[in-house]
DNA sequence: CGAGAGTTTGATTGCACTCAAGATAGGTGG
DNA sequence: CCACCTATCTTGAGTGCAATCAAACTCTCG
């Protein structure tokens, strides 16, 4: 997973690296990859240069826990790049995982000091944070801002309410390909490889952190993905990565009404 | 259910009552049971005049369909009275419920013409309406009102979340009482029933809504209330009211970590 | 008092969990 | 370059919790 990560990460694992100040291309929000996704995707230029004023980049390695929860939250932050998790952990260890965190998605919740949840690196993450009170009040007088966040969190809402009929009502092989498809959808729309049917998935995630998000064991994730490449669903290229050689067949699988639109 | 209904319900099951124009006590934002808790909750008695002027009372009867999903949506509308349900179905007919709506809630999503689920009167319900696009408008230009509407649906995102870790990893005996004490939360927020650690909660579902909350079969969770009886942890008056004698005990039946505020 | 929805209880089944080895792969140091 | 080491992943056997199938019971309400 650090295939291509030596230009991100420059920073020890242990301590996330800021690297406000350099005039680096990557501090510029208009060459920003997330750009026109992120909470500041409706922006106006003046209105990017007091973001700018306050935001400052921070790198983890894979597998670096980013905010523990109960922590003090000094900043929200939008992920630039990589996946992060977002879980939940009950009193004997049973861990659920209650947000995956892709490129664009906003991190953290306005007004509130002191995080809920647990949130790890699954990959090389790169987040762009921002100071949380002076994010506060940009929020208050900047409509674009707050629009386009209103937008997001009902976005994440109904996201998390697929996720319910997921978690609630399907079976696990269901589960593993409602999962596939979802992570499929969400690459294409970041304009990833789609290529005549044939997608791939780059999921960096461990068959355990598979099975926190959909509620099973990490053996039971193994033998659904064995069953559904047995199958031909599916292919696997190593452990991380899926190829779906016909993605209708794949959403056949997730239990769903198939009404929607074809894949986006 | 329907043993103080007789004031709220004057027009047929089938066709919601409209009492747009009647000078009724109702009708006057200042009387409003859920004044200070709705989306409206900070607005200014100007801001509540063009609100005045966009809204509608509509009400439903228990087991009423509100709507349907792929339904056109005219209005978004605040929960004045009742309980509804909002729930999602699969294929072959498993039904998930991926939102609680109570007194105070929100129903409806600006920007969003068609209901993706379906929404459901659990009880006799009555709906604050307003008529959707003059209600957008009044959000681009009304920061109380957007700044609420977005805290609200931050507050909903963690509801989801909390819902997320009851569905995908607590056993079923933790997922009723998970309900009960959720509910009771927020009957107590409302300021209703507070007596000395011995809490009412009146819970206007059937077994089978249950069950669709909680990713059960109604059998289960009648087996689970039993036991729970059993045990001396609720009490039962009639099947629809639950009698907490000892609001830590059921608490302790959820599995989650104690830490949290004792009760709100 | 009968009808029907809703609830409870019982018997059995099955899917996913648990416990337990192995297999594979990525990374490290000799 | 290879052997080793540890993570991660796969596979197997047996168990258990909740689902399923089935029937009796209990409220309201007409």
């Amino acid at each position: 997973m650090s295939r291509d990560s030596a230009a991100l990460s420059r920073s020890g694992p242990a301590s996330p690296s800021l690297h406000r100040g350099a005039p680096d291309l990557r501090t510029q929000c208009a060459a920003c990859p997330i750009r026109h996704r992120a909470v500041c995707a409706s922006c106006e230029p003046d209105e990017l240069q007091q973001l700018e004023a306050i935001k400052s980049y921070r790198s983890y390695a894979a597998g670096q826990r980013i905010l523990w929860a109960g922590d003090e939250m000094g900043f929200v932050a939008s992920v630039v790049q990589g996946v992060a998790t977002i879980s939940q952990t009950l009193a004997d260890g049973r861990r659920q995982m209650v947000g995956l965190l892709l490129p664009s998605d906003f991190l953290g919740r306005p007004g509130r000091a002191t995080a809920p949840y647990d949130v790890t690196a699954a990959s090389e993450v790169m987040l762009c944070c921002f100071r949380r009170k002076p994010f506060e009040a940009l929020l208050a007088t900047t409509p674009h801002l707050s629009a386009r966040l209103l937008e997001m969190s009902l976005d994440e809402l109904d996201a998390a309410r697929e996720w319910m009929l997921i978690l609630g009502r399907k079976t696990a092989r269901e589960k593993i390909a409602s999962l596939l498809t979802i992570v499929a959808r969400r690459q294409m729309l970041a304009g990833l490889r789609a290529v005549r049917g044939r997608i791939v998935i780059d999921l960096p995630l461990t068959r355990e952190a598979m099975a926190d998000y959909l509620g099973l064991t990490l053996e039971t994730v193994s033998r659904q993905i064995g069953a559904l490449r047995a199958d031909g669903v599916i292919a696997l290229d190593g452990t991380r990565r899926i190829v779906v050689p016909d993605i209708r067949a794949l959403m056949a699988e997730t239990g769903d009404d198939m009404d929607g639109a074809p894949i986006a």
